[in-house]
RNA sequence: GUGGAUGUGGCGUAGCUGGUUAACGCGCCAGUUUGUGGCACUGGAGAUCGUGGGUUCGAGUCCCAUCUUCCACCCCA
């Protein structure tokens, strides 16, 4: 104290300004609940359908995790040298999924199963809704030489239970197969920059027909294959209807043959795993998607809030683990980024922030002693109920005032008056209600007052 | 990578064509209520107006530079 004044000149000395930087989401307590909530629930559906954990470095050695070169991505890793040793941060679960899988091959049994739930980095220009740090929900299904048809169908049902868990009624996952349009490709002889025109129809919603049409006779695909791809994509009616329409257009293309046999198979499975029919649909402009994707394809999106653009999407890939093994491992998989999902949710204020604590009581001594607290919040903690004793010495007004900013449901005053009487006053924080319990109130009795 | 914007107490904003002690709401702290929160009232703390230069008698307000963040495109979750 004697110190204050000369210590002033430390006052007055720059501070460092607290950042975060941008790009890399992080939330206040409140909405941190509801976050971990989420991601609970797609875990709990995950494990649900027999699906098991993994879980991999965030760093990985670049020659590993930039086996395959090329493309957006790897522009966007972050990447570094400690010592020798060239690093890069994994930009998403799939690759480390092809390692572990080529790694652990001898001892992994298939179909192997996996959900990972995990951060993943991209070094982009940040924008709304988009971030540099984000979590992945993934899951995949790895075959060993050959993986049934019917697991493409599993997944959308997992997919449909996730949302239902989380709430959502009017959504709609799209389905298309990827061999349909390659198919067509070929029989149009359209063998030049067919991963772009892939491109442009996948944003026929967002730009329109016309500027589809623009756009693909700039990348010089022949008027004639131009009005016959949006034919093709402008197919209606319901999901068989979509089918029959295929089959109908008599193209005569292995390819495509295969492409519309998938999914017609993968249509019928859908069903019978139990996926309401209203919330699948056949979408022959679905095309996005990492170049990976051979097979069935799929986009999700929320009916009422299409221009989120699709929140959980995936497919079926025919080889993942080329670049690390000799093995033929084709799989199909979903992810959820939910980094993205929670924060175009929580800006249109589609889930409820609404605090909620995570303490279902707050202690609040007024004694000096805290064996009888601490005694009686061990109780609590035993039969389940989140506990918290207030630590520090405060009016009790203050400490009410902290348990209702807080939004804890109960107070548990604890005072000398109580402690002689053997007593513990509860106080329901939403009522204002007040009640003496004794001390010893068996924990039923507690459990009813608390959890009602 | 291309293009366009932004920057004022913890947060959201006001500040007119440059003129004395930078305003408001929320939040925070204290009191009215010495063992009781939410409401109300009263008072209080807290900003060298992103940073550095320049123009001017005088700049949050004008000019330049720089950093930061944001938005769109690209690509994607």
């Amino acid at each position: 104290m004697v110190d204050d004044f000369i210590g002033r000149e430390d006052d007055i000395m720059n501070k460092t300004e607290p950042r975060t930087l941008s790009g890399f989401m992080e939330l206040l307590p409140e909405e941190q609940i509801l976050f971990d909530q989420m991601k609970e629930k797609i875990e709990n559906t995950y494990k649900k359908y027999g699906f098991l954990p993994l879980d991999t470095p965030i760093l990985e050695l670049s020659e590993v995790l930039l086996a395959k070169a090329g493309g957006e991505t790897e522009k966007q890793i972050y990447r570094f040298e400690k010592g020798d040793t060239d690093i890069s941060m994994r930009f998403d679960l799939t690759v480390p999924l092809a390692k572990y899988v080529a790694k652990n091959y001898g001892v992994l049994s298939f179909p192997f199963r996996r959900y990972q739930i995990g951060k993943v980095y991209r070094g982009e220009r940040t924008q709304k809704g988009r971030f540099r740090e984000f979590y992945q929900c993934d899951i995949d299904i790895i075959g060993d030489e050959e993986l049934d048809l019917v697991n493409d169908a599993e997944l959308p049902k997992i997919i449909y239970s996730i949302f239902k868990d989380l709430g959502f009624k009017d959504f709609t996952i799209c389905i298309n197969n990827r061999k349909i349009l390659n198919g067509l490709f070929e029989s149009l002889e359209q063998k030049e920059a067919s991963v772009e025109i892939l491109r442009v129809i996948d944003k026929i919603e967002k730009i329109g027909k016309d500027a589809v049409i623009e756009e693909l006779s700039k990348l010089q695909v022949p008027s004639n294959n131009i009005s016959k791809i949006l034919q093709f994509i402008e197919i209606q009616g319901t999901n068989d209807e979509k089918i029959e329409k295929l089959e109908n257009l008599n193209i005569e293309n292995e390819l495509f043959k295969q492409g519309v046999y998938e999914l017609k198979e993968v249509t019928k499975n859908i069903r019978i795993f139990g996926l309401p029919e209203e919330n699948f649909k056949i979408d022959l402009t679905i095309a996005r998607g990492l170049d990976y994707y051979t097979g069935t394809v799929y986009e999700t999106f929320l009916n009422s809030y299409r221009e989120l653009g699709s929140i959980c999407s995936g497919g079926r890939y025919e080889n993942l683990a080329e670049y690390y093994t000799d093995k033929k491992l084709p799989g199909v998989g979903v992810s959820i980024g939910l980094t993205r999902l929670f924060y175009k949710l929580n800006e249109l204020n589609i889930i409820n922030v609404n605090k909620k604590s995570i303490a279902d009581v707050l202690i609040v001594p007024m004694i000096e002693d805290l064996q009888i607290p601490a005694k009686y919040a061990e109780k609590l903690r035993n039969i389940g109920v989140n506990t918290q004793i207030y630590l520090g010495q405060k009016k009790l007004k203050a400490k009410m005032k902290y348990a209702d900013k807080l939004n804890i449901p109960y107070v548990i005053v604890i005072g000398e008056d109580e402690v002689q009487n053997n007593n513990a006053k509860i106080k329901n924080m939403q009522t204002g209600e007040e009640k003496n319990i004794s001390l010893d109130t068996n924990n039923e009795e507690i459990l009813k007052i608390i959890k009602g």
